[in-house]
DNA sequence: TGCCGGCGAATGAACGGTCATTCAGGGTGG
DNA sequence: CCACCCTGAATGACCGTTCATTCGCCGGCA
């Protein structure tokens, strides 16, 4: 597996425009789904071409293969959190109002769509491999935009300075990770509940850092 | 696959005392070293027979199936880690020093096992048949325990009494998690590091939570 | 003590089922 | 009639699991 992700021939001109929607589209949405409902080693691509309603070669014309389906997954929803991130981030003033859209974020993104979060927290860890290897870099720029954020409020003397910028936008990653995994995997799918459990977070751990 | 885990049947008499050691133990700690390096689905049944120096076969006789190694993994690791915790928990006055054990004690014992640590962190996330089926039940007595010690500092008037305990658990669990997995997965595997994290952490968290 | 029979742990080659992937042909729009 | 997207049955590799066989050990017996 080299380098380069593999431009795959895109079929030209597919409807576009039309109701039919992009059959790409109907894939990696189709594919989000059955990928949080049974993980996925465990998903069979032809089950993953039935729920997106076309034939399991299909698949092969939009994808390289089956990680690829996964690795796009991953790229279009640590790309969105990125760049939205990073946007509200710019839209904010104040270390700790930015700290706070940072948690609304990340957990803004998952809320009322259980799937994506199931993907994401749970199948992130499926394999080192992918993990490593494609995850890994979109992932440490994102810590390192939250990083940045905190470091920022040291420098400005609002934030204790005696901590490491780094193990902390780890821990708040890892922290509100734990929180949605939990909302993801238990039983009540109330959004509510995961914008509340986000705000008492978001005030323990800037309460914490306050100097 | 029944409820009882299947106690299979077990080689008397294997040399014990003399250097060859327990099979069923060379196997288990070979399967953490070869889980952490290409994770549960990429490792094969043979790979973990060759680390542990036994015939494919052999393992069969020790455990159920593939599966069966990584959830006594688990089990093996989340025991140790509530009975620990416990111990640690009971044996300690006041809240604020509870909380800072229950930080030390999820990390230390993954001090000096980035092997373990990897596979616990990310290998719990594989399949959520697994993580649901085996290793929910004890770590829901985890977070609970955790939970406790929280909701009795709020009731003693220590903590702030506004935040969810069980939010906080999780959040707490995350946060310590994800600190894990950085370490787990990045470069430098000083221990140092992992218990410096683990203090720092402990500090924002307690600040936070300190009424 | 020395030999024998039997036990069962250990072995690893072979099996069989399960998919990911392919590709030859159908169908449709232009 | 061409081009090319789409199809889905067929393919073949791969790997977890099995099981017939091996062999080291032990207790009993002379």
């Amino acid at each position: 597996m080299s380098g380069t992700a593999g431009e795959k021939r895109r079929p030209r001109r597919a409807k576009e425009g039309s109701k039919g929607g992009d059959k790409r589209d109907r894939i990696l949405r189709a594919a989000v789904r059955v990928f949080a409902r049974k993980g996925f080693y465990a998903t069979r691509v032809s089950e993953i071409a039935k729920a997106a309603g076309v034939a399991d070669g299909t698949i092969y014309l939009y994808f390289k293969n089956k990680d690829d389906v996964l690795v796009r997954i991953f790229e279009f929803y640590l790309g969105r959190l990125l760049e939205v991130l990073r946007r509200e981030i710019d839209a904010t003033e104040g270390v700790e109002e930015r700290i706070r859209r940072v948690v609304e974020v990340q957990l803004g993104l998952l809320e009322g769509q259980r799937d994506l979060a199931e993907v994401v927290t749970v199948n992130l860890r499926q394999s080192s491999r992918l993990l490593k290897q494609y995850a890994a870099p979109l992932f440490v720029q994102y810590l390192e935009t939250i990083a940045d954020v905190i470091a920022d409020g040291q420098k400005q003397g609002v934030l204790r300075d005696d901590l490491n910028p780094r193990i902390l936008s780890r821990a708040l990653w890892g922290g509100l990770d734990g929180i949605a995994l939990t909302w993801a995997l238990g039983g009540d799918a109330d959004p509510t509940q995961l914008r509340k459990a986000a705000q008492q977070y978001a005030t323990v751990f800037l309460e914490g850092l306050r100097k």
